[in-house]
DNA sequence: TCTGGGGTCCTAGGACCC
DNA sequence: TCTGGGGTCCTAGGACCC
């Protein structure tokens, strides 16, 4: 195979969404900060002296006690800003290297396969280059698989005396660095598979390794699998993915703020999600071909619970945000049911095709709705998001999430922008 | 009071066909 | 009492990821 000789690094910012608040805010250097997911409801990112305080990711905010709080800095989270940030970072990673992915907002790998280098002082010079130009700690793991480099990241991560790299492209020692990973921090183990392996006493990466193939096959969801273990022995099954695909499906749902009991507020909360996923359908030029919307009570209460959804097939494949506003309101009444507290909504949109490849049919409407669409996006654009939007999602949007430690958008509202005092 | 959002891939099982 | 075998396509749901 040609892949034998095959090396990856991998690319992670550290505690990326609190690095980014960091940058802007140096005073925090050091401190604890935790980054709330949407409706500030959960913690979804951290920094290490956030950790310390004990402090997980996916905790209820509201569940954190209060004196640990007392010492936290928290931020919802303002994903314009670590979208844009991200963008800087991955330009400046893809100096490095001919080859690579964005595997996620903050991670990239890169392919430094046949570099006739020193690989822990290339990664040295990554992570100071970065930190440089963005203000961004990034950890460098290497590897001759991806799961490899992956692991070698988590090691540098959690291991101080690294300095942020490690190598383990060469089989030497290797499996003394195995052996300091659980099965649970390999990438593709998650928390079923790492339970069972346990039962089987099967504690470490190192064990993982030598686990005999039969037992992988019958015991580990056959393919991925097996595939995750083939990496361990440092066989490259998952190649470098360096075209983004088409996204297959496309999501939009919110939480509200506040539960909605009504059909009309139903209505505004899906009405503008089906505008944020037919905007990003028409942004990358697509059309979908089935809508899915469903709404749900909230779980964790003890009140009666209602969950449904249903799904469209559309007549043709549409980007059209009025046409699939029209569906989408339809399908709404039909699963819509009164006297339940509902807690979020959402459409899925799915059977996405590129607009070059929709097949015309007889019902295939005529230019006006594409007109209408062209207007949407060129206003908004200009005048800012939601400037112009379908009467149907609403103007009081009582649902509309809770954002209340959001930071400035520094890097992408003037008005917002930092200012220096010098 | 307050518990996220957006994805991918794989598999099992049903419907249908010859 | 007997009641095949093999294939495809589609969907729902599980598991995982960030």
């Amino acid at each position: 195979m040609e892949n034998k000789n095959k090396i990856f690094a991998l690319v992670d910012c550290n505690s990326f969404y609190a690095s980014c608040e960091r940058i802007f805010r140096p005073d925090l250097r050091d401190k604890p900060i935790a980054i709330l997911s949407n409706n500030d409801g959960c913690i979804v990112a951290m920094t290490k002296e956030a950790k310390e305080l004990g402090v997980t990711r996916g905790e209820p905010y509201f569940k954190i006690p209060a004196d640990t709080r007392k010492k936290l800095t928290v931020f919802s989270s303002n994903y314009s800003m670590y979208g844009d940030i991200s963008h800087r970072v991955m330009d400046i990673l893809a100096e490095f290297s001919p080859e690579s992915e964005i595997y996620s907002i903050d991670e990239s790998f890169l392919d430094l396969t046949g570099m006739n280098i020193d690989l822990t002082e290339y990664g040295k010079e990554i992570r100071k280059k970065v930190k440089w130009s963005t203000g961004i700690p990034v950890s460098v793991g290497i590897g001759k698989t991806k799961t490899l480099a992956k692991l070698a990241n988590h090691i540098a991560k959690k291991r101080e005396k690294f300095n942020g790299v490690v190598d383990l492209s060469s089989d030497e020692n290797i499996d003394k660095y195995l052996a300091m990973v659980k099965v649970s921090s390999i990438w593709g183990v998650g928390r079923k598979l790492s339970a069972k392996l346990e039962r089987k006493n099967i504690i470490t990466a190192k064990d993982l390794k030598y686990t005999s193939d039969g037992w992988i096959q019958r015991n580990l969801g056959g393919v991925t699998g097996m595939r995750t273990v083939w990496e361990l022995r440092g066989i490259s099954c998952i190649p470098l993915d360096t075209i983004p695909a088409l996204n297959k499906g496309i999501v939009s749902s919110r939480s509200f703020g506040k539960s909605v009991e009504t059909l009309s507020g139903l209505k505004e909360a899906v009405s503008s999600y089906i505008s944020i996923g037919a905007k990003k359908l028409r942004k990358q030029k697509t059309a979908a071909s089935a809508l899915t919307v469903y709404i749900k009570t909230n779980r964790f209460k003890d009140e009666p619970q209602y969950n449904n959804s249903i799904t469209y097939k559309t007549p043709y494949p549409t980007s059209s945000t009025i046409e699939l506003t029209e569906y989408a309101l339809n399908l709404l009444e039909r699963i819509y049911k009164d006297g339940y507290k509902y807690k979020k909504a959402g459409i899925m949109l799915d059977g996405i095709v590129p607009n070059t490849a929709i097949q015309y049919s007889l019902f295939t409407p005529d230019k006006f709705n594409a007109d209408v669409d062209i207007a949407l996006d060129t206003v908004n654009k200009k005048w800012g998001r939601n400037a112009l939007f379908t009467a149907s999602s609403g103007i009081n949007r009582k649902w509309s999430m809770r954002r209340e430690f959001v930071s400035p958008r520094y890097t992408t509202n003037w008005n917002e922008i930092l200012k220096i005092r010098i």
